[in-house]
DNA sequence: ATATTTTATTAGTATAAACTAAATCATTAA
DNA sequence: TTAATGATTTAGTTTATACTAATAAAATAT
């Protein structure tokens, strides 16, 4: 890698973190990065005070870290990041989903809170610190919501893509890989109903057209709603 | 108490919380809280980025801080705070020691390095996630650095006072209360000769005009300077 | 008692991050 | 192809936090 940004003097503010990671979600989402799903994914950040990120804030935050090479121009409409602004992308979902398995592991917060204080968190993370929490954890392969952790040496596309719930077939066997982690309710449901990353699922219905997925799980079964199952993401399962 | 913070809307920058520590350390020294001091004693925070906080800066925020309520005028010099900064500044006192004890016992972080992490940590560290990680750390009554951890009921003057090392009697026994926590090479020399709270010591020599003191350690003898000395408190041992 | 030095404050500026209101540019629809 | 809609950008402001340079006020020294 020609890149070693550990020798840059780059000064993220905790702002810029925060564009990363949408960023990355966007993208992860297959959602075209533009100023206006930007805007939109920032204001849905869970608690994030008041800032209901407008459009001009977002344009003018673009501009900055184009100035910070972390984002260029790509001739045309989406935003893109550089590879700088991957590697601290990437960085930033470290950070993120290892501070969430630090808190629920090792200090016993409950998974509906994790996931806000772990965005607070991981802003107040130090390289060197990252590093002996991950060794702390025994280097974690993924949060507790089931998302992978990146390593080192990731980048964005070797990431691996999952299948989604609402996209599943009726009557076969799925583990869970991850669930959604920013609606503390939601997550309360999740967790009564024993629906977590590993648990072995059967979809019994997949009802498209009333927008429900009904699931058996092994505590029985749950109904939920298309919007949120398209947030689940699966494994197969040998039958 | 007629003050119940949890239940007012504070909203305190980072900047603000950073004060209200230094102004913590500065009462707890005996230095006069001064516009002068207080930009001296902010000039020396270890690693605080670029922030060599200048004369008008510091008025600047003192002004805010008094907006806040959290600083009143005394009609003369020194700056104050109200109840509510003392609240507050207690409040940082405790997150910053527990963020300190926390990255130690809990994730082994190496003590020369605590402060500094602690010291970014201790600004997200909601007031939940405090009571789990006290709770998780069994209560500590002090910071790794033997310095008292303030509980909820503690205010400013009923935090012990402990006597200076420069301050002992030659012959005398003593046992080490706190080292400071500030300069990583410092300690790095406090650990390698065992010189830990805890640590029982006799002052062998006390050199008050070449400005030395010698103590004798389980694991030898140390000779550090006066402005050291005075840094580290005693507390008496019965012979 | 005046001069010097130290401390505190104003004045004016800069930058990051936010906003509203208005304008421009691009896309879709009639 | 023009009108309507939607997306983006400018313009102009605001607030918090910093700064330098200059001034005022206070304390100290001659």
């Amino acid at each position: 890698m020609a890149l070693d940004p550990t020798q840059l003097d780059v000064n993220l503010s905790q702002a810029m973190e925060n564009y990363l990671l949408t960023i990355f979600h966007l993208n992860e989402d297959g959602i075209e990065v533009t100023v206006t799903n930007l805007a939109q994914a920032l204001r849905e950040i869970p608690l994030d005070e008041h800032i209901g990120t407008s459009m001009p804030s977002v344009i003018g935050m673009i501009n900055r870290m184009k100035k910070e090479d972390l984002i260029k121009d790509d001739e045309g409409r989406p935003i893109i990041l550089t590879e700088l602004g991957e590697y601290f992308a990437l960085d930033m979902v470290r950070r993120h989903r290892v501070a969430e398995t630090m808190v629920v592991e090792l200090l016993g917060v409950e998974l509906d809170k994790a996931h806000v204080e772990a965005h607070k968190l991981e802003h107040a993370i130090s390289s060197e610190l990252l590093d002996i929490i991950i060794e702390r954890l025994n280097n974690p392969q993924a949060s507790p919501f089931g998302e992978q952790i990146p390593g080192k040496e990731d980048s964005f596309d070797n990431l691996q893509n999952y299948l989604r719930l609402d996209e599943g077939s009726e009557g076969v066997k799925y583990k869970i890989k991850s669930i959604p982690e920013e609606d503390p309710e939601l997550i309360r449901f999740f967790m009564q109903h024993g629906i977590l990353p590993g648990t072995p699922i059967t979809i019994s219905e997949l009802g498209k057209s009333i927008g429900v997925v009904t699931l058996d799980t092994p505590s029985g079964n749950a109904t939920i709603g298309f919007e949120v199952a398209s947030k689940i993401k699966l494994t197969p399962v040998a039958n």
